[in-house]
Formats: structure tokens, C-alpha cells, sequence
DNA sequence: CTTAATGCAAACTTTTTGCACATCA
DNA sequence: TGATGTGCAAAAAGTTTGCATTAAG
């Protein structure tokens, strides 16, 4: 595991431990896939060790963010959620107002002009989120249906 | 003032009524620039009529996003803040994660290349969020000097 | 008048913090 | 062993809700 080792460097660097809690919510989280919840995590990770706490999870996600390890996903109701980007390369998000379904995609001319506006304005790129809102085909139907 | 007559007819379209509050919060909101948190809203509310009550707002704000006159920002830190569309052509966001500095930016082939994204994916469009997160000129400067 | 909206306070939810104890290097 | 991390519970934020009262149409 990769990303177990890229953690524990990063921890290293910073002059942080690596701890068990540490470990199994880093395991508790690469191994789920999607947009989890601070409170999906807590439950995965409790699988694994029912002694972990919550605010640990929430101290710990904060490090494995700034690690690289994962990037916060904005849901359209507002809810804070994280997905991980182990084996997952990086990507944007379409995301369906009526279902809620996230198809997830990547678009060369879009990362190559987002490099251009970091250049333009003299950023050091950290990254980026990009979330497209709309009505997919099913909700389309539905709705027509429904009026 | 074209958007309180929008926000009235968008009130009337779904049988709600335009109150004092309403107008209160909706011009305390247009009146400010950049991104607000709802705390900053209300304290804009309560300098025209301080007997605003927060819940109004939490209330009202989502029906002034709903009429489509503001939307929600991500702010780095979670932070949930919303940001009026008045006079304020669409535009996305670029944003220093050392010092929070937003720089507002449109990128014509980027929007041109997320029209392409929801038409292959049949999605009806409703709307992008699109944040980069990097560090600005200064901030790189500092990191340096600390380093 | 009738229906909907308001302000307040209480209830929730989400996130952070303080601290005694446990753990890692 | 010394510094850092953890779990718990309490505190602090942030958000929603119930209800008596007020205001809009």
C-alpha cells in the first residue's frame, strides 16, 4: 500500500507520528470509494477499531488532506465531504441536481487552461475543484413526466 | 433596482409574499461585495432594521439562491458563504490558500469546454462551481523568507 | 380576514478544544 | 523518557424548528 507509505512520509516531514488510530482511518477511508462524510468515516473506521473517536477523524482527515491523500468534494446540499485520490486520478465532478448521481470526468483543455489562469496570476497551483450542476437525462424524463 | 423586482416576481411565481425582512436582507446582501457568510449578512441586515432575526436570514437566503440572484462559495476553509449575482456577470474563482485572497477570473474555452461536457453527458445545465486553489505571489515570497 | 412570515428561543448538528491518559520514536 | 496523539466529554459554532405574534395580500 502506497499510500500508506506517502502518509507516513508526510507525517515524517512535519515531525508527526504514525500512530494506529492514524493508520486505520487511512484505511478506512482508501477503502471506500465516492464522497464520504466525516461521519462515514468514523463508521468505516470503527469496522476496523471500535475505539477510534470522532474528533480524531476529524483531526486526521485534515492531515491526510493536506498530505494529498484526499481533496474535500463539494455536495450540492452543502455537506463537507472528502473522497480519496489513491488509484483515482484526479478529476471534476458532474453532479446531477435531481438524484444526486456524480459522474466523474477529465477534460484536457480545461486542466491545460486552469495551468494558463495559475501562470497569468502568478499562483503556485494547489489544485482545484470543479463541480458542474445540472439535470440528468433520467431526471430530465422524470420531470417532464411529472408536469 | 432590477433584482428586488426579480426577487418579487420569483416570490409571487410561488405563491410567497414579499416582506419587510425580505427586502431588508436582499438589499443588505446586494449592497455588499464578494463572499458572505450568514453572520455577514445579518450584520449588514441589522444596520438598516436591527430587528432582523438570523433565522430570517438562514430563510431568506435560500430563497434569494433559489431565485437564482446568489449562490453559494466555497471558501477554503469550509466556511459556507454566498455571493450575489447582481451586476455580476457568472465567473469563477481563484483563491490563495495561505492568505484567502479570491481573485475572480472568466475563462471563455473553459466555459465553452463545460457546455461541451454537459451536452455529451445529456445533462441539462444548471450551473459550475469552479475553484483553484493556489498560492499567491506574496505568499510565496513569505513561505520563502520563513524557510 | 386568511394565510404566510417573523423573531425568539430551544433543539439539533457539526466541529473544535481541554485534559488526563496512552502511545510512539 | 519526552513529546505527541487519543478518546472522552464539554464547549463552541452553525443551522433548523416550533410557536405565539405580526404583517401581507
Amino acid at each position: 500500500m502506497n499510500e500508506l507509505v506517502k502518509f507516513e512520509n508526510y507525517l515524517r516531514a512535519h515531525g508527526q507520528k504514525m500512530t494506529r488510530p492514524r493508520r486505520v482511518i487511512l484505511e478506512a477511508f482508501l477503502g471506500t470509494e465516492g464522497h464520504l462524510t466525516i461521519d462515514d468515516i468514523l463508521r468505516e473506521a470503527k469496522k476496523i477499531d471500535a475505539g477510534i473517536g470522532q474528533a480524531t477523524v476529524f483531526r486526521t482527515i485534515r492531515l491526510i488532506a493536506s498530505a494529498g491523500l484526499a481533496r474535500e468534494a463539494l455536495q450540492e446540499d452543502g455537506a463537507r465531504t472528502f473522497e480519496h485520490l489513491a488509484d483515482h486520478p484526479h478529476h471534476d465532478h458532474l453532479l446531477c441536481v435531481g438524484c444526486g448521481k456524480v459522474i466523474e470526468f477529465l477534460n484536457p483543455s480545461i486542466e491545460k487552461e486552469q495551468q494558463n489562469i495559475f501562470a497569468q496570476y502568478g499562483f503556485e497551483p494547489r489544485g482545484h475543484m470543479m463541480e458542474l450542476l445540472g439535470l440528468c437525462p433520467e431526471c430530465q424524463a422524470k420531470e417532464r413526466g411529472e408536469h
